[in-house]
DNA sequence: AATCGTCGTTCTT
DNA sequence: AAGAACGACGATT
């Protein structure tokens, strides 16, 4: 489904149980199923409060209201880092270390990357807000441009 | 700057 | 099924 914003058009992918997947504008789907050209229908309500939730996670803020996510396809780990990732609040950072330690795996900071890195959901499953202990930015999946400018709006540089 | 410890995931046997 | 390789890390030297 896209999602147009004043930063582009994102392309948002639901199943039966949630929203499942966010793509940056101009990025390459890995789901077949977005080559939707006509609007499916829209029984939830979830591509609207998507919509909004997007418009709001874009300008800085902290979305009030996120539709369902479907996480059914990952592992348990990446889920409980995922879920500690909504619990930052806009504006603030994380550091990997911490997040690990928040999923219940200390010392698995590197592997918390990895975690952020699969994320299907960024932005509004901040993994922006995850920041390398030593000041740098760590990476991120649609370019470090995309997590300066998100981090940026949310006056959380570190 | 180079190295090593660490650990979940993914890729190879 | 088991083992090796690979990072969006972190701490040490």
């Amino acid at each position: 489904v896209a999602i147009p914003t004043a930063d582009g058009t994102f392309m948002a992918h639901f199943t039966p149980r949630g929203l499942a997947g966010l793509e940056f504008p101009g990025q390459a789907s890995p789901h077949p199923a977005a080559a939707w050209h006509t609007p499916p229908p829209d029984p939830h309500g979830w591509v609207s409060i998507t919509r909004t939730a997007l418009a709001r996670a874009l300008a800085g803020q902290s979305p009030d209201r996120l539709p369902p996510l479907d996480w059914s396809r990952t592992t348990s780990f990446r889920r409980r880092v995922w879920q500690a990732l909504l619990q930052i609040p806009a504006g603030q950072t994380r550091t990997y270390a911490a997040v690990a330690a928040e999923a219940g795996r200390p010392r698995a900071a590197r592997a918390a990357g990895g975690a952020c890195g699969a994320n299907p959901i960024p932005v509004l499953v901040p993994c922006h807000r995850v920041v390398a202990a030593g000041g740098g930015l760590g990476g991120f999946s649609a370019g470090p441009a995309w997590k300066a400018v998100l981090l940026q709006r949310e006056k959380a540089c570190p």
